[in-house]
DNA sequence: AGCTGGATTTGCGCCGGCGCAAAGATCGGC
DNA sequence: GCCGATCTTTGCGCCGGCGCAAATCCAGCT
């Protein structure tokens, strides 16, 4: 794994490239990036620390520089639900916020990890400012709904194989790494997380994986999960006909 | 913009308070209201018929001005997926008109029903001129989000009869009517609608109503529903412990 | 290296909810 | 008032996936 520069000194070195990756501020203006970059702080996250708790109010955006947070949440019956992944440049925490509630969600480090914070009025005073900032929010979060709608579609499917298989298709798409054998996620996942994701059980999760191990579909193991033919899962996931491989 | 023939004959600006219902819209001025009002235009919208079909490329935003509009999506699979229900001063098809993306649904009236719509590019100038209006949105959209996510994490919930009265708790918030014996949905919904939004099936749904009505939780009939103790409704939803009254 | 606790695997039994099929109830139209 | 189209109810059988429990395995720590 290559560190990161700055990562080592304990030393925040705040870059505004790393701002330039965030889509929200994509062709903003340098002195606008200065200014979020003034009124906010680099923060290390060492795996397994919070970034936010749930039921803490939001007053703070989140982008993550590097690394990877899992956000999730602790229902009233005491389960936990996986909402998403965080991956390097994406914001989160950032609706709660706009909405002045508190947040949803653990926003938790499942490697070591940067983040950047900066105050929610920061952001209200620069989408004032740049209507372009707020439109391009209304595309991201226009996204957002595009895709929880999909997996809300995807739930209703019965075959909790499906939504396994979906699961990790996302997973791929979304911090897949080229391997010799395959494509690898590219952080630490336990079953348990992928069962929280899928509304599924860890006992069935295993199972499955198991026996598409078995299929030489994927490899894995502790906390590592390969793809080793993409398209035999996506076939699962949208339950293709196909019966063959490619 | 050319005045639009036919439905406007008669009446005279027709519904620029229908405007101010809508909350993207609140606290705009006179004349940007005018502006939307003069490029878009009401239209009627027959029990059945469709605003928008699915897959249709997004020009338009939609807002309802009176009735309800069911918005369901067709899975790749064939099955049907009920996404929403509009009621009046909602907005509809506007997240995918703002992506440029084509319908993601159908929108059907399933009651006789007036809409307003108007061209994407309208918002769009809009949203430039007037950053409330895209902070506004932001809200929006971040409200739906948090609905999205919530009931994401109910889809995990495995019990069907829990879903299946989340889902009717959600209709009872959104479309409910106080009469002498409770409350009633207050439009006509039927159990297979119910089936598709929580992911159950038909005869499911029946049979888990058909138990409500026996234990005078509900009553029902073809296309209606009237909750008698809301609150038992709640209990079930909620897996809270209580096995008595309220 | 040895220990400790989290992560994973696996077996077994049970039951809820789907699939299928057909009858019954209502509504709306003619 | 009759007919046809929906919408709804209900019976029966089957099976997938959960619950429970125990055994292993492995990573990180001291």
């Amino acid at each position: 794994m290559a560190s990161p520069p700055g990562w080592r000194s304990g030393r925040p070195s705040p870059h505004i490239s790393a701002l330039k990756d965030i889509a929200l501020f994509k062709g903003l203006s340098e002195d606008a990036l200065q200014e979020v970059l003034a009124c906010g702080q680099t923060e290390r996250l060492a795996k397994g620390a919070l970034a936010f708790r749930q039921g803490a109010p939001a007053e703070t955006c989140h982008s993550l520089v590097h690394g990877r947070v899992k956000i999730a949440q602790t229902r009233p019956d005491g389960g936990q639900f996986v909402i998403r992944f965080i991956g390097s440049g994406e914001m989160f925490g950032s609706v709660a916020a706009l909405m002045g509630q508190p947040f949803p969600a653990d926003a938790t480090a499942v490697v070591d990890s940067i983040q950047f914070v900066w105050p929610i009025h920061v952001m209200r005073r620069l989408m004032m400012r740049h209507p372009d900032i707020a439109i391009r929010a209304t595309t991201e979060l226009g996204a957002r709904v595009q895709e929880l709608q999909s997996r809300m579609a995807e739930m209703g499917a019965t075959r909790v194989e499906q939504r396994i298989a979906r699961g990790l298709v996302r997973l791929v798409r979304q911090a897949g790494r080229r391997t010799e054998v395959g494509i690898e996620i590219d952080f630490p996942i336990t079953r348990q997380d992928l069962a929280e994701m899928t509304g599924a059980t860890l006992h069935t999760v295993s199972r499955t994986l198991a026996a598409w191990e078995a299929d030489g579909l994927i490899d894995s193991s502790r906390r590592r999960i390969t793809v080793r033919r993409p398209h035999g899962l996506v076939v699962i996931a949208e339950d293709l006909p196909g019966a063959r491989d490619d």
